[in-house]
DNA sequence: AACTGGAAATGACTTATGTCACAGTCTGCG
DNA sequence: CGCAGACTGTGACATAAGTCATTTCCAGTT
């Protein structure tokens, strides 16, 4: 188990570059945490103590207003890093964050991250890297949020989703829509109906084909360029 | 000349903890640019060389929809970096940057940058808590755009003004709005018309007063309510 | 095959936000 | 003094987006 947590934590972009002993180390000093799907990590606003390094599953981070509607901020998985800005601005977590599908997780300290970015710049680097590309996606939100419409944001998404999980055949790529409308409203910045709607739209005009719930875009660029390109 | 360089870096947050020598060593590889009021300094997707350190007046960053609409992403002024992010994740510039003010600055090239962090873990560390701050205000901004109302966002854009320009008399506090309409939308997500009409709303509430440019915040506590609190 | 719970779809409506056009105001400058 | 230019304020209107209520659909279970 203790080799597990090595394994997970080689994987990442920010602790990858270790050698083995110092990887056994930090290893030791990591908790494991286990959450089932739907199941609250942290709460934006409670003071954070560390940091998460996904080892399996999904989790999202997210901020709700006053209505219970969500906004989705970014969605982590496997390999990936939950909670580093409270670790290295020493403040609260600034969303929540909950499991999308049953997860496992290492927790670290904040004083161990630290220790280690202090130690080895080239750590400190990835982090950087991390939270610098980490701030180019969120200034991609803004941007949809403040300047395309809905129909725009959920071509988008469709355009990503069709990245990692399309196959591509004669008509086009294909993927399975595995979120809900609900979901997709929440990261898309709306409400279920309006997704609902949007998609049928998308239809109608033949930028995707829909049947159940498996898409299959036709003319890719035809959609970027619906999508508001870039 | 040189020594105004050396006293501009050693404001800032991220250089700030160089020794002289550091610091001198540094200067020497930046060039100044100056910029009037509206010069624009770089367009989103320009391939990035290196970042700036702002050290006297202000400068935006922002997206441009289609329309031509502006979403102010931040605004830097004296001590403040810009263009960190394409440094660290080695990409285009995020966004456009243009002068609020005239304004001088420092280049510095990606490859010092990277030099300094790497033989200084102290400045990582200082680089990775200015794009936490970043990124948390960031969150703010996705928060505010998709779960709160125009007369909210602008309500929190007041209390900050108030914060850092506001003077506290026996009616509450005051200062004069510096920025247009068309300012406040642009960071607001909006247009110049709503802004106006968001303002008298406002207004004609109680939950500010308002003659000439001149805002005036009776009960702080309240705007906040207003405003969602946080 | 009928039943059930969780989505999805959809019509009807309300509302916030954005667009357009135009009039009023202020300020600096010749 | 008065005009030009840049803002602000506003009415009238268009429309995207959100809300509510109801129906339909579908997968999984009994």
């Amino acid at each position: 188990m203790a080799t597990d947590k090595i394994a997970a934590l080689r994987v990442t972009a920010l602790f990858g570059t270790l050698t083995d002993e110092e990887l056994r180390a930090l290893a030791a000093r990591c908790m494991e945490r286990r959450l089932s799907r739907e199941e609250v990590l942290f709460i934006a606003g409670e003071e954070a103590r560390g940091l998460y390094v996904v080892v399996s599953g999904a989790v999202r981070a997210f901020r709700a207003g006053a209505d219970g509607r969500e906004q989705v901020i970014h969605t982590e998985r496997a390999g990936a890093i939950l909670a580093d800005v409270p670790v290295f601005d020493d403040g609260t977590y600034p969303a929540t964050a909950v499991a999308d599908e049953d997860s496992v997780l290492l927790f670290i300290a904040k004083g161990d991250v630290r220790a280690v970015c202090l130690e080895h710049p080239t750590i400190s680097l990835a982090a950087l890297k991390m939270l610098a590309g980490r701030l180019r996606r969120h200034a991609e939100l803004v941007e949809a949020l403040s300047l395309r419409e809905v129909g725009q944001r959920l071509a988008r998404l469709l355009l990503t989703e069709a990245e990692d999980r399309g196959k591509r055949l004669e008509g086009g790529i294909t993927f399975d829509l595995v979120m809900t409308n609900g979901q997709i409203a929440a990261r898309v910045g709306s409400v279920r109906e309006v997704v609902s709607r949007a998609l049928a739209r998308l239809y109608q005009d033949g930028l995707i084909l829909l049947e159940n719930r498996r898409v299959t875009i036709p003319d890719e660029e035809l959609l970027a360029a619906y999508s508001g390109e870039d």
